[in-house]
DNA sequence: CAGCAAATCTAACATTTATTATGATTTCCG
DNA sequence: CGGAAATCATAATAAATGTTAGATTTGCTG
């Protein structure tokens, strides 16, 4: 783990994903906060469960999950994935007491808001903090689509769909649909994200492949039949509430 | 479906439940704007995903669902459920379009919350703004629950699982935990939350009675051996955070 | 109270997914 | 570059859950 001060790190930019929901006149407000950087290596934990947080952080680089000790298996569920240009715990703000680890997935760089000014900031900006509640609310609405995903799909579908969520939340943080995006989860990530074990998850890759819709391998998943992967995996983006501007060309 | 104007019927006294989040005084200034209720037989839809709302809903009485389409099955996926003292689509607020239908379950009652004057009156309180969104986020909380559940328990954790969660829910609505509790829900219902069949949900109980934990008949939810339910379905009720003020003496 | 519809229960069987084990690959690091 | 440790692939087997269908119970309505 690496901090640094960063005055020189211009933050005036405003990075592309959900945080696109932001106007720029607001993102020229937040961004005053975010002079604190952190960088994670993979697979560090980067808050526990539990933790009363005195800050949130918004992802700029890499990937971050959120994990839970699982029911019965020896592993961690996934509950949810965070995305460069998301806020990764800013219900943290309201609700103070983590209830899930934050654990990097790459090689990560986040931004530290803490709460105090930022309560300072919102308490006089009542647009801007039900924006920042409404961002807080299509991750709820994430958590519901992978509640529908996890219990109601089977194996095949589930994990196209998963793709396809990847797919479409990296666009968003491109700016762009790419054929090839850099993709940092082992297959015991995947297992962990969508409820099945990894064997099963290699047996369910391999027929993905076959059926000509996607590889994943060397870090990198390659969409090769975008409407085919979606098709499979039932996928239907609106419950992502993609900004926008985003997509525009 | 039955709409009332009502000016007599009461609002000035607090429910239980999670609306018990709010301090007395916040609660004075909500309630003004619930004059007007509802009233629905069971398995009725509400709103219907893709709707764009002008008002919430505060349960008043009964129970409600939120339900989505399911990924393979004939049936729906419950994706949450709502108990008295809750605010139901409350997220609609500053998200709009509703991503799930919203369905009694039971006889329900509901006061409706317009967002114009909601607005207006949050507008002009910080503080009870936050505490509408750390309610949202509570529902979050338990979102990622059910993922993890419906994700990585067997069918007996599981089951047993959401009952105790109905318990939990159902004791903070009371304000005192029973042993015997209405409970309107069919078995395909419990299916439709916990992402079995209502086959499996129907072996899975019995297994719950012969281990002594619980029975479910007649439209009651018979609590046995309240500690056994929760060794067996694993149950913590941190996620729910409760309000303090409810459990209290 | 009869009669109907819905809900529940049960059993036999089919399918999906988990488990265990082993070898092949890849990645990481000295 | 070489060797250890992850990671991935695959197969055989076991367990959990789904499916189908019919019998039984419950609850409601006339």
């Amino acid at each position: 783990m690496t901090t640094e001060q960063l005055n020189y790190n211009d933050m005036s930019v405003k990075p592309s994903g959900m945080v696109d929901h932001l106007s720029d006149a607001q993102w020229a407000k937040v961004a005053p906060l975010l002079t604190q950087h952190m960088h994670f290596p993979p697979s560090e934990v980067i808050s526990r469960r539990g933790d009363f947080l005195d800050h949130s952080l918004l992802l700029l680089d890499g990937l971050i999950a959120r994990s839970v000790p699982s029911g019965q298996r020896a592993r961690n569920t996934f509950v949810a994935l965070q995305f460069p240009g998301e806020f990764v715990d800013l219900h943290a703000f309201p609700l103070k007491r983590l209830d899930h680890d934050v654990v990097s997935l790459a090689d990560t760089r986040v931004a530290i808001v803490a709460h105090e000014p930022l309560r300072e900031l919102l308490n006089g900006d009542v647009e801007l903090a039900r924006k920042l509640w409404l961002m807080t609310l299509v991750d709820a609405s994430i958590h519901r689509h992978w509640v529908m995903r996890n219990s109601a799909m089977r194996a095949l579908a589930r994990v196209a769909n998963f793709l396809s969520e990847f797919d479409a939340r990296m666009s968003a943080a491109f700016g762009m649909e790419r054929q090839s995006l850099p993709f940092s989860l082992r297959q015991t990530d995947i297992a962990d994200a969508t409820g099945l074990t990894s064997v099963h998850v290699s047996r369910t890759l391999r027929e993905l492949r076959e059926h000509g819709c996607c590889t994943v391998a060397g870090g990198k998943l390659l969409i090769h039949d975008r409407e085919g992967l979606h098709k499979v995996g039932m996928f239907e983006a609106a419950y992502l509430y993609v900004p926008q501007s985003e997509m525009a060309p």
